[in-house]
DNA sequence: TTAATTCTGGAACGAAAGGTCAAAAATAAA
DNA sequence: TTTATTTTTGACCTTTCGTTCCAGAATTAA
């Protein structure tokens, strides 16, 4: 009975995404989603709802992505110590790459729409929450292998790194330099 | 032959500068300034040229008083470790304490604009290099009085404090507790 | 083939955006 | 008091905003 839709709703969520995270909410107009999606108009409010369903369900988007990046960091077998060491290596390296300074989408929804939009803040806090215990996991790991010290508190360390993670995606918004970034990596981690 | 002016500038920027740092750039209309600053829409455009420029004021604004605050962390004639302790503190408490999560205004421009404004960036840069170099000046006046260790670089250590310090800020944002802050900071400052 | 459903592109909507302008009001010097 | 100059005020401009709607083409199950 039925047409099937002609488009990929996730490459077109991903698309949405990129838009987002690039410019932000307010800055990305309609016109600029419908330009850059490749959907109409009425595609896009029949199937999104409207504009900031669209942008919640972008960010969930980026949370899958992220959560599985996570993932693989706990699941990675060797050093617990070794895997933060490698995740924020790789924090540095995505960060200087990117020309668009897009920094973390997380951290952009953060500073632009949690405080206003409380539905936003909760989906942050949850994000930031995830983190957290995957760098709390991570360290009691490490501490039961020997490889950190156990004179601290897991959790306090683990909340300082994920502080440390949020300053970095900061710098990258401002093109602070590769230097300014790996000292603070480099500082932050010698706690371990 | 003239007229004066009925408003007082200063004031008018201070407003538009809460009224910026509470919304952020985008969010806030021309007509909520005319609202909020008590001027007229023409007198706004007289004086300031357009919402971008008064912006720009707004933020000079806001690095002239943290400029003024980080001025008396330095001047601080005790210990500077305690100079930097209550520094951190006190970030923690008007974090809290603020109703409407603002944040950072230079974090906020950095992450809202900075990407896509030349101008923006800079500024933003310079704050927060204006930061760091207190901060590393505070370091070695420290390690110089024998109250922070001398094995690390201070310029490091600056870094990371100032990595530290934007993470706090945009933890603010998303109402994480202060708990949290305050493990963030507690385990940060153990540095030193 | 037919009937039902969905996609597409564009037109159109009212509201709000940022910005302009000219008349009215106020001031200080002549 | 007059005159010249500036500020204020609010109406007005164009453009763009998010959103709705519709006509026509496309697709599929019956």
């Amino acid at each position: 009975m039925a047409r099937h839709k002609e488009f990929d709703q996730n490459k077109v969520i991903n698309k949405a995404m990129d838009l987002f995270w690039s410019c932000g909410y307010e800055a990305t107009s309609v016109q600029d989603l419908v330009d850059h999606l490749g959907i109409g108009r009425g595609s896009l409010y029949d199937t999104f709802g409207d504009k900031r369903s669209l942008y919640l369900n972008a960010l969930d988007r980026y949370q899958e992505r992220s959560g599985l990046e996570l993932l693989e960091l706990f699941e990675q077998t060797e050093s617990a110590k070794a895997a933060l060491k490698q995740f924020f290596a790789a924090q540095i390296d995505s960060t200087i790459a990117d020309p668009a300074q897009r920094g973390c989408f997380v951290v952009n929804t953060a500073v632009e729409l949690a405080p206003h939009d409380a539905e936003m803040a909760e989906k942050v806090q949850a994000a930031f929450r995830k983190t957290e215990d995957v760098f709390c996991q991570l360290i009691t790991k490490g501490q039961e292998a020997g490889e950190i010290a156990s004179t601290q508190d897991p959790r306090s360390l683990a909340r300082f790194l994920l502080n440390t993670l949020m300053g970095l995606r900061v710098m990258a918004k401002a093109k602070l330099g590769r230097k300014s970034l790996e000292d603070s990596v480099a500082t932050a981690l010698s706690l371990l």
